[in-house]
DNA sequence: TTTAAAATATGAGATTTCTCATATTTCTTT
DNA sequence: AAAGAAATATGAGAAATCTCATATTTTAAA
């Protein structure tokens, strides 16, 4: 049985995922401050940590791991919204518009992941000036991704948009040590879900694009083999 | 020759789309300042306020008219990503984010708007808490309405799409006099460039729509004569 | 007012994408 | 290790949507 556990082995003071943060420009009093403020849980793949509709407790910050934000669409089916990391603080849409959480967030991987009261948050925010900056800064970027996404959907069709999507993972989590393998693992399903297209589809056209030895499938993991033709199919430019 | 006329007739103190913006919260002495660092300016329709890769010089405030914020996709097709009107302000991601502006704003009919400065503007921001929570919100929403666009976009077909654009359009702008005209004129294009569809689609979806009796078909203005089928047909809830 | 240009309308074939069916492979569980 | 379940793979017909062609109507300009 998969299960949450609650704990406070972190520390703020020495987490390294911080200084890529919205609080790394938070000083030193302010983060011991904090580190009292939070609570940390670990997550196993597959978990929920919240889920649509429910009421947001406080800021989630990822220590380590991946994560998918996803709502369910009018026919059930899942489509993925954002993609989380180590670094990042998810949650944060509901917290600051005073709504319900309208995704869901689930654990891609194994997760280590603090969580910082409500009330606390909004007020640092509220008083710290590079901590509200940065807040701006994040909101921002995820509008902007979403609006890229929107184009991107309305505009290219299912291959470009696949090559994309394929890009828009490695820009989220990299390569692996090899320098060539996505460090990210989705099943057809999940990339389908974030693409817009049915997973036969998804699965054909990873395929093709392994045929055309623009990427390689090595079991569940990508590797991309050759990155120009994977940006010259994905229609970036023009 | 349409053209934009700069002077500074308007009083942010007198301001009535003020009350519903995120300048609500502001106290009077903070509003005669911010009545000192704007500039008005009149757009007619169809003038470009401002545009893709543009660098921010302020926050726009528009006192009056509707506009649309528009990227130009990989083709060269015009993408509608937001939709603005009196009380709204606009820029605001660009300035906030520190970027340029990816999106291009034209005015849908002549508008009233008032631009902030930059500098001013992220300074009353920081220093004002009321301020500060009213642009977490506005942009909280932006990003709630383009996911929810990116769902749209990504599992129902286009009879919906153009269903759900209309309940969009009069969620944003209302209606006429009349209780069910729509209180905003777009072109079938636009209309395609919103939905994410080809403009013949778009037309032959309006017809359809038309002779189903949803909406009735007067000129350029669209009539919403059955809201309960429109939004039986927009699919929204499960 | 006439003419030209742009927007709207509609049909029909072409294309893309989906759905359903059915293998095949991989992963889990006993 | 074997069985069952889940994920991946692939084909083929169905459905949705686009594109192109061509009217028709509306708007703008001369």
């Amino acid at each position: 049985m998969k299960a949450s556990r609650v704990h406070n082995d972190l520390n703020c003071a020495t987490c390294t995922s911080r200084h890529q943060s919205v609080f790394a420009g938070l000083p030193s009093d302010k983060i011991i401050e904090l580190n009292n403020q939070k609570s940390c849980t670990t997550y196993k793949k597959g978990q929920v940590i919240f889920s649509e509709n429910g009421i947001p407790i406080g800021l989630f910050c990822i220590n380590s791991g991946k994560i998918k934000l996803t709502t369910t669409g009018p026919d059930g089916k899942e489509q993925i919204l954002r993609l989380v990391k180590g670094g990042d603080i998810m949650g944060y849409r509901a917290l600051l518009s005073g709504d319900r959480y309208h995704c869901n967030a689930v654990a891609l991987e194994d997760c280590s992941i603090c969580i910082i009261d409500k009330a606390y948050f909004l007020d640092l925010a509220l008083q710290n000036q590079a901590l509200c900056i940065a807040i701006f800064k994040k909101i921002s970027e995820d509008l902007k991704k979403a609006e890229e996404h929107i184009v991107s959907l309305s505009q290219k069709n299912v291959r470009e948009r696949m090559a994309e999507a394929l890009l828009f993972f490695k820009a989220t989590y990299g390569f692996e040590a090899d320098n060539s393998t996505l460090a990210v693992q989705f099943s057809r399903e999940e990339i389908a879900d974030f693409v817009g297209t049915s997973t036969e589809s998804a699965i054909r056209l990873l395929s093709e694009f392994n045929g055309d030895k623009i990427i390689e499938l090595v079991g569940k993991k990508i590797r991309i083999i050759n990155l120009d033709k994977l940006v010259k199919t994905a229609n970036l430019y023009y």
